[in-house]
DNA sequence: CCGGTGCCAC
């Protein structure tokens, strides 16, 4: 663009910049922060919240609130895709009182009235096993005025499927109908989930079978299902479904290849378990660290020390990222 | 140009 004399502006510096967060080279995005600047362009709100955002995802907790401040020192105002990161970020990163605290602030100052940041909160109290407070804000919602959407349904639904509590999901759901919110492809993954967890795989099994005819379901479907003949013991119909998604045209994805990699293990079979390992490299995927962690940690406990090393070895040859936890508990000590 | 939900481990 340079080069044929066309200018670029602040919009293309933003776009590259997410674009290098996004794949984890944030020194890049920050460089081509000082680069806009000396040539006179000075970085909006949409280039503080990309950076924020993925400052936070690496868990530079600190990065993010000097950012935050730089943002205010320098005037340029925040909105409400700046409240949802903040939102976001402390909460994955363990400040769930603390982002609740904020966006309450936030609120009563009525500086945003947002569904993004209440999904943000209701998720994060879900995953804490709060349904209790989750709910609460969800009635916040309607006091608010705003519209719980689908995304916000679907959350609760999942909560309280993980929970184990499928007559509260149910009672969820037909809430959601009666505003007229048809299910979608997410919300239906969380329900199968829920059914197979409370050992109901075969009805789980006919809900499959039901979107397949509608041509609603994807590889996490699948593998949701897989999971659950697992869970069950099935493995005769676990590796028959796994087979099965060849032919109704979806890929298997590494969480395919995990999930079935575990329950090998669970069940005693190592060597089947490693067998399996080296044929998700032949398919062209590289195990990632959770199939490092599921054979590291089995393997640690039935087999010699030396086939782990060997397990790690080969698995780093292979291109994987070891999961730093499982590297430093289990292997570090072995060598 | 930037934010929210679902599968696999510990």
């Amino acid at each position: 663009m340079i080069k044929a004399g066309i200018e670029c502006n602040i919009r293309t510096y933003a776009t590259l910049i997410d674009g290098y967060a996004r794949r984890g080279s944030l020194e890049e995005a920050l460089r081509l922060c000082d680069e806009m600047v000396e040539r006179g362009l000075i970085p909006n709100t949409v280039i503080y919240n990309s950076i924020i955002h993925w400052l936070y995802t690496e868990g530079d907790v600190e990065g993010a609130s000097s950012l935050l401040l730089d943002m205010i020192d320098k005037r340029i105002s925040p909105d409400q895709f700046t409240y949802s990161i903040l939102t976001k970020g402390l909460c994955r990163n363990g400040f769930v009182k603390q982002a609740l605290e904020f966006y309450n602030d936030v609120l009563e100052k009525h500086l945003i009235e947002d569904t993004f940041s209440y999904n943000i909160l209701i998720n994060h109290l879900c995953r804490n096993g709060n349904l209790t407070g989750a709910k609460q804000l969800l009635c916040s919602m309607f006091v608010r005025g705003l519209i719980p959407d689908l995304v916000t349904y679907g959350t609760l639904i999942d909560g309280y499927c993980k929970e184990g509590n499928i007559e509260s999901a149910v009672q969820v759901y037909e809430n959601m109908i009666k505003v007229e919110e048809k299910p979608n492809l997410v919300i239906y993954n969380s329900i199968i989930n829920g059914l197979c967890k409370e050992a109901s795989v075969d009805v789980a099994k006919c809900l499959l079978d039901a979107l397949q005819r509608m041509k609603l379901r994807d590889v996490i479907t699948y593998n949701t299902l897989i999971n659950g003949y697992c869970i069950s013991g099935k493995f005769t119909e676990a590796f028959a479904l796994f087979s099965e998604m060849r032919n109704v045209g979806i890929l298997v994805n590494k969480a395919s290849y995990n999930t079935l990699i575990n329950f090998l293990c669970k069940t005693g079979c190592y060597q089947q378990a490693r067998e399996l390992m080296k044929m998700m490299i032949l398919r062209g995927m590289a195990p990632d660290a959770i199939t490092y962690t599921t054979l590291i940690t089995n393997f640690s406990k039935n087999c010699s020390p030396e086939e782990v090393i060997e397990l790690h070895d080969y698995m780093v040859l292979k291109g994987v990222i070891p999961d730093r936890q499982t590297y430093r508990a289990i292997v570090n000590p072995l060598l």
